[in-house]
DNA sequence: CGCTCTATTGAGACTTGTCAATTATGGTGG
DNA sequence: CCACCATAATTGACAAGTCTCAATAGAGCG
C-alpha cells in the first residue's frame, strides 16, 4: 500500500481525485520519518518549511498551558496531515506529538506551493483538507462546551470509528484505540479518573468493548444517539471542489 | 471606507496584498445583504454557491443540538469571512446568524473559483484565511476543555480586543461587545446564570467595565494573565505565505 | 408608561475534580 | 519461566465549580 493510499482514499470520499494528480502528490512529498510514542514531532511556534502527512499509528495536535494543564485539539490517523496548515501558517499554535510509534511523510512546503501555482483542483482538495480539519475542530468544541462527559466520549469513539472506516481501517464495527485513559482526558477536556469512570459506564452499558487498544462498538447507534454524533460534519459527500 | 477595507487590514497583518490582488478580491465580489439581529444567514446542510463577507456588525456561528443545547463555535467581527469555507465544503455543518444588525459583502463561488484558477498568491491568503478561523477553533477549544469560566471569558475578551485592534476599530483599550449574556454563555459553554456572576467578578476585581455594547479592558495585562491569553494563535506576523 | 427582554440574586443539586491508595498490566532481566 | 518494575487502570471519600430553578430588578422600546 503506497504511503499517499489513505490520504488519497480520504479525498476521494469528498472528491474526484484522477490520476495524474495523485502523481503529482506523490512527487511532492520527500521521504519519511518514523518517531517513537510520547515523542515531539512539531514544536509550537518553531518555524517550518515541510507538512506532514501519517502514514501509519496515531497522532496528536496538542496545546499546553503554562500550569501543565494540556488540551489535546485533534487525534490524527493514517492518510491525515497532521500540519497541512504549517504550509500557511508557518509555524504552529500547537505541538504535533506522536502517540504510538508512527510514520509520516514529508511535503516540503516548496513542493506544496508548486501545486498551488499549477494545480488548480489538487489546490482546492488540499485546502478542503484543512478546512475539514476546522469542521472537525468545531464539532469538538460543541463536545467540550455542551456536552456531558459520557455524551463526549461517546461522540468521539463514533467519530474515529467512522473515520477509520473511510481510510478502510475499520470495517464500521472496530477500529485501533491504542490510547492511555490520561490522553482521552486530554482530547476530551476531563481527568483520567473521571474518563475511567465513563469508560465503566459504556462498558457496563453494553455499548463498547476497549482491550488492547483495540475499539469494538458493539451498539453503534445507541452510541450515536448517546454522543447525538452526526457524520454530516466530516463532509462524507463525493462532489465537484 | 470599501466593504474589503477590514479584509484588506486582516490579510495585511499577515502578508503583503498588492493592489491588483486587492482589485481582483474586489471583482469577486457581489452584492450585498443586511440582516437583522437573530436572523437565520445561513442554515447547514444547505448548499451554498456564495461565501460572504462581514462588512459591519456580529455574526454568531452556532452548532445546534436536538434538545436545544446551543455551542457558537466562533464569533466574527468585520474583515472576517464568515462562511469562506462553504466555497469547499457547500454544505455548513452550523448554522451562521446575525448577532446584531449586519450587513455581508457576497463573493460568489464561481468567482473564488476563478480566483483559485488564476491567482495562486490570492488563493493561499484566502486559504490562510480558513486556516486562521482553524487556530481560533483550537484556542476555543482548549477554553471549553481546559479553562476555568473566569479563564475562558478573560480569554475571549483579550482575543476580540486584540481582533478588533487589527481592523482598526479598536484603540486597544475598548471595543465593541453587543451581546447579551445569554450569547456570551452558548459561546463559552457556560449557563447565563453563570457568566453573569464571573462578569461581576471581572468588574469587581477592576479588569473590566461592560456596559452599553461597549467593553472597555481596564488592565489588559492583568486579564491576558488571568486568562492564559496568548495572541500567537492570531498569527499576525507579516511575512510570504 | 407598560411590555418584553435582559440582568441579577439566592438556595440547593449535581457533575466533575482532587487526593490518595490499591490493583492490574506489560515489558524486562535473571 | 518467573520475579520485578514502571505504567496504567481502578476505587473511595470528599471538595468544588457550575448548573438548575425560581424569583426579582433593570433597561430598552413602541
Amino acid at each position: 500500500m503506497s504511503d499517499i493510499a489513505r490520504l488519497v482514499l480520504k479525498l476521494s470520499a469528498r472528491d474526484a481525485i484522477n490520476a495524474e494528480e495523485e502523481q503529482a502528490l506523490s512527487e511532492a512529498a520527500g521521504g519519511t520519518s518514523t518517531y517513537e510514542p510520547g515523542e515531539e514531532i512539531v514544536r509550537e511556534g518553531v518555524p517550518q518549511t515541510l507538512s506532514r502527512l501519517l502514514v501509519e499509528g496515531i497522532v496528536a495536535r496538542m496545546k499546553l498551558m503554562a500550569d501543565g494543564r494540556r488540551q489535546i485539539t485533534e487525534l490524527h490517523i493514517p492518510g491525515d496531515f497532521v500540519d497541512l496548515h504549517s504550509f500557511l501558517l508557518k509555524r504552529l499554535d500547537h505541538d504535533v506529538v506522536a502517540v504510538t510509534r508512527v510514520r509520516l511523510l514529508n511535503f516540503p512546503h516548496e513542493g506544496l506551493r508548486r501545486i498551488t501555482e499549477s494545480r488548480p483542483h489538487l489546490t482546492r482538495l488540499l485546502w478542503l483538507n484543512t478546512v475539514l480539519d476546522g469542521a472537525g475542530h468545531r464539532e469538538w468544541i460543541v463536545s467540550a462546551g455542551r456536552r456531558t462527559a459520557i455524551e463526549h466520549l461517546a461522540n468521539l469513539f463514533c467519530e474515529l470509528l467512522v473515520r477509520y472506516r473511510v481510510v478502510e481501517m475499520s470495517d464500521g464495527r472496530s477500529c485501533p484505540l491504542p490510547l492511555t485513559q490520561q490522553q482521552l482526558a486530554d482530547a476530551c477536556g476531563l481527568t483520567p479518573v473521571h474518563v475511567n469512570r465513563v469508560v465503566q459506564d459504556l462498558r457496563a452499558d453494553g455499548l463498547i468493548e476497549w482491550r488492547g487498544g483495540e475499539l469494538v462498538v458493539a451498539d453503534f447507534d445507541r452510541l450515536a444517539a448517546l454522543g447525538q454524533f452526526d457524520p454530516a460534519f466530516l463532509n462524507l459527500v463525493r462532489e465537484p471542489r
